[in-house]
DNA sequence: GTCTATATCGGGATAGAC
DNA sequence: GTCTATCCCGATATAGAC
C-alpha cells in the first residue's frame, strides 16, 4: 500500500494533481474492468493496458490488486452510510428496519457483484486484509455493526437486554451470510436470494420476538455462551 | 486429471509399480509440504524437486496442483467412514452420537489444518472441483451426510419427521462452519474451538429437544422454508 | 507407458533507470 | 512519478530417452 490511498483527493501541486489524475483513472479502469471481467479474470496488465499507463506505474499508485480492491471498500463505506440512516427513518418495524440495512447494502453491491465473489474468498481468514473480519477493516466493519444497532434501537421490539448487546454482531454476520449466498446464487434475477432474505428475516423476527419468553431462556443463554466464545 | 489416480493402487506390470511408486511418492512429499507450508506457498516445483522427479513427471502424475488435493479428499473420505461407524455403535444419546461425528472428522484433518484454510476458499463455490458443494464431490457429501444421517436415526429422540428430513442436511453445514472456524482459531491448542463444539452441541440438542413444542411450529415452519430456498 | 529436459506463456510483483 | 527490464510461479507443450 502507498501512504496516499484515498480516492482522486484533490491537492496543492501540479504534479500531484496530475498524479491524482493518473490514480483515478487506474482506479475506475480496474473496477470497470472487475465488473465486466471479474477480478482473477483481470490482471494488472489489463489495467495499466487500459488505463493507458506502465505496469509499474500501476503498481506504484497501488502496492498490489488487493490495493485497489481496498479502496474500493472505503469508497463503499463512505456511499453507503448516510442513505442507509435516511432510509431507516422511515420504518418503525424490526422487520422492515433490517431489512432496509439490508436492501440498501445489496443496491451499493450489486453492480459489483461479479467481483465480490473473488474477494470473499478470502473474508474468513482474520489476517488477511481484504477481509471483513481484518483489523485493517475495523472501521468499515465497525461502520456496518453501526447501522444494525441503531435498527434495533428505533424498531419497536423489546429484547432481552443480554441479547440486545450481541444482536448488531448477529445480525452482521447473517447479513455477511446472505450476500454470500447471492453472490452463488445462479437463479434468474437473483430470485433465490431475494426470497430467502424474504423467509430469513421472517424467521429472525420470530425469534426475536419469542427471545424473551420463559421457555426460551436456555436457548438464549446457550446462543449468549456460543457467542462468548467466537468473539469477533 | 488422468485417468487413473486412485492413491498406489497396485497393477501388475513392473512399469506400472514403478509408476504408482513414483506417484505415491509425489502425492506424500507434496502433503507433507502443504503441511509444513500451506498450499498456496507450495509450488509444484517444489514438490518436484522434494520428490526427485522432473517437474513434468509430476504433472504427468497429477494434472494441477489441485489434482492432487482431490486425491486427498478421496483419502480422506476412505479412510474416515468406518471408524466412525464403529465409534457412533457405542453412544445412544444423540448429542455423544454427533460429537462422535464431529470428532472423528477432527482427527482426521487435524495434521492438514495448515492448507485446509486455502481449500476452505473454494468452499463458497459450487462450481469449483475442491469445493465440498461440487458435482465433482458428490460421493464425498453424500457419505458425511449419511454419517450425519445414521448419528440422528440411532439416537434417543424423536424428531418431528418434516424437520428430520432436512437435519442431516443442517448438521452438515454445521459442521463445516465449526471446521471453517478451526482453521482460523488463534487461541493455544484450539481450545476455542473446543469450546465452540461444547456450547454449541449443547445449543443444537437443546433445539432438537424443544423442536416438537407447539410454541415452536411457526419457528420450525420458517426454518423449512428458509430450507427449502437454500437447498445444497 | 514413464519420465527428463527444456521452452513458452501469462500473471503478480519489484528494482532501478530516467 | 513513470517506465523498462526482470524475477518467480503455475501451467502447458513437446522432443526424445528408456
Amino acid at each position: 500500500m502507498t501512504a496516499s490511498n484515498t480516492i482522486a483527493e484533490p491537492r496543492a501541486t501540479r504534479a500531484t494533481l496530475k498524479a491524482d489524475a493518473t490514480r483515478s483513472r487506474i482506479y475506475e479502469v480496474a473496477l470497470q474492468l472487475f465488473r465486466e471481467k471479474g477480478f482473477e479474470q483481470t490482471t494488472m496488465r489489463d489495467i495499466a493496458r487500459q488505463a493507458d499507463v506502465a505496469l509499474g506505474a500501476a503498481y506504484y499508485h497501488f502496492g498490489s490488486k488487493d490495493a485497489i480492491v481496498l479502496a474500493f471498500y472505503r469508497e463503499m463505506k463512505e456511499r453507503g452510510h448516510q442513505p442507509t440512516l435516511d432510509a431507516l427513518a422511515k420504518h418503525r418495524k424490526l422487520r422492515d428496519r433490517i431489512r432496509v440495512v439490508l436492501e440498501k447494502r445489496f443496491d451499493l453491491l450489486a453492480p459489483n457483484l461479479k467481483f465480490l465473489g473473488a474477494l470473499f474468498k478470502h473474508s474468513p481468514d482474520a489476517d488477511d486484509p481484504l477481509s471483513p473480519f481484518s483489523e485493517q477493516n475495523k472501521p468499515i466493519r465497525d461502520e456496518a455493526l453501526e447501522l444494525f444497532s441503531t435498527a434495533l434501537d428505533g424498531a419497536d421490539v423489546k429484547v432481552p437486554p443480554d441479547l440486545a448487546l450481541h444482536l448488531p454482531r448477529l445480525l452482521w454476520m447473517y447479513h455477511l451470510s446472505l450476500i454470500l449466498f447471492w453472490i452463488y446464487d445462479r437463479s434468474e434475477e437473483k430470485k433465490s436470494t431475494m426470497l430467502l432474505m424474504d423467509k430469513s428475516l421472517s424467521l429472525i423476527a420470530t425469534l426475536i420476538r419469542i427471545s424473551g419468553l420463559p421457555l426460551m431462556r436456555p436457548v438464549r443463554r446457550s446462543v449468549l455462551e456460543v457467542l462468548k466464545v467466537a468473539a469477533v
